[in-house]
DNA sequence: GTTTTAACGGTTCCATGGTTCCGTTAAGGT
DNA sequence: ACCTTAACGGAACCATGGAACCGTTAAAAC
């Protein structure tokens, strides 16, 4: 007798269970940049993923149960983040590629989607702060960098400042409409810079 | 004959249909609190506002057309603003404001559910956009105020140094779910004055 | 007050998203 | 190579969200 609340897929990962997964995640993520969080429909995710819908039921349930898994794959690939030597280059370079992603045809309607289910779903929610705060912590190298150079107070917080960077950027996306394009980028890495070098992000 | 395409609601717009409008309104924005955006149920708030499940199909036809409404409705309600005197009490003033909304019980719930659905209906975030370009117009006084004093450069933008301080806040209500406290709010009015005063926000 | 008809609201109806059932396939262990 | 059973997937089924229908109420115009 086997003992019942185990989730499917956890026994038997590998192989076809595996390839159902990551084509499912595939076609998640198209339908969302297509169809966004509301259109999301898991029937439809399933005959994109060439799938069975009940396989598609029985394994995430819901749409925000789908996503949140699609956020945990997603924090597992990394992108690697420029070191110019200078903060400001970095930051720049930082808000330059959340401003790229964010417009991009297809990311940029994937991370609103995302978003939007996270603030429908605590379990998603998590995992959008997770997948977050594995971004922030790799792009903290430059300021711990520019720390040890000395261009910043000491005891300045490497997250904040990079969360710095890309707040108004999200903050233009989510809120108020305003264009994302490389002058936003640039300002927002120069307020975060200039916040930073007042020590505002000391502590 | 009658000329098809005009909305309910548009010729007499006057007694029941006005008495209508808001209680499904209040409703509607009671619901979203409650059960969020992906909760948001047409027939559940036709019953809370009791009023007949026909009619709220026929007036907003969708969930986000409902909250688009109510974004509008919620655009002409003006909260004052402060006058301290001090860009930064001024700004700190803004920054508790808006960390004091976003924890509401009710409020929060609401906020994150709006800009999830103008995440997901161009209409929808087009009300979001004109919603908080009031809100943000109403608090630039401050700076204009400031700028007079002559507390910061000359040239600077006094609707981005509001934006400035509100992005940090709904970074972490949407983004990293980093706590909205009395410490976020000083942090987010400290950094955008000191950016300001950096003359980042110029032009 | 009377008339016209916009707007409301109860009931019925239907399409569709999601569940259940059960047979098939293949992962993991020996 | 074989066995057990986890996981998949097609088909049939069902509940529920949203549309259509039509009689009722009351806003606006006179």
């Amino acid at each position: 007798m086997t003992s019942e609340g185990v989730e499917p897929g956890t026994v038997r990962p590998g192989g076809r269970t595996a390839r159902v997964r990551e084509s499912v995640l595939r076609a998640a993520g198209d339908a969302l940049a297509e169809h966004g969080f509301d259109g999301l429909d898991l029937a439809d995710v399933a005959r994109r993923a060439e799938v069975g819908k009940t396989t598609v039921y029985r394994r995430w349930s819901t749409p925000t149960g789908l996503i949140a898994d699609l956020l945990d794959d997603m924090a597992e690939q990394s992108s690697p983040r420029t070191d110019t030597g200078s903060l400001l280059e970095d930051l720049r370079a930082n808000a330059q590629l959340v401003v790229k992603t964010l417009t991009d045809p297809r990311q940029g309607p994937l991370f609103r989607s995302v978003i939007a289910a996270a603030t429908c779903d605590p379990r998603t929610a998590e995992s959008l702060h997770r997948f977050y705060a594995i971004r922030i912590k790799e792009w903290a190298g430059c300021v711990t960098a520019a720390l040890e150079r000395g261009e910043l107070p000491a005891g300045t917080d490497p997250d904040e400042v990079i969360r710095a960077v890309s707040a108004p950027l999200y903050y233009r996306l989510l809120v108020t409409g305003d264009p994302l394009d490389a002058a936003a980028a640039d300002l927002a890495a120069g307020s975060a810079a200039a916040a930073a070098r007042a020590g505002e992000y000391v502590r």
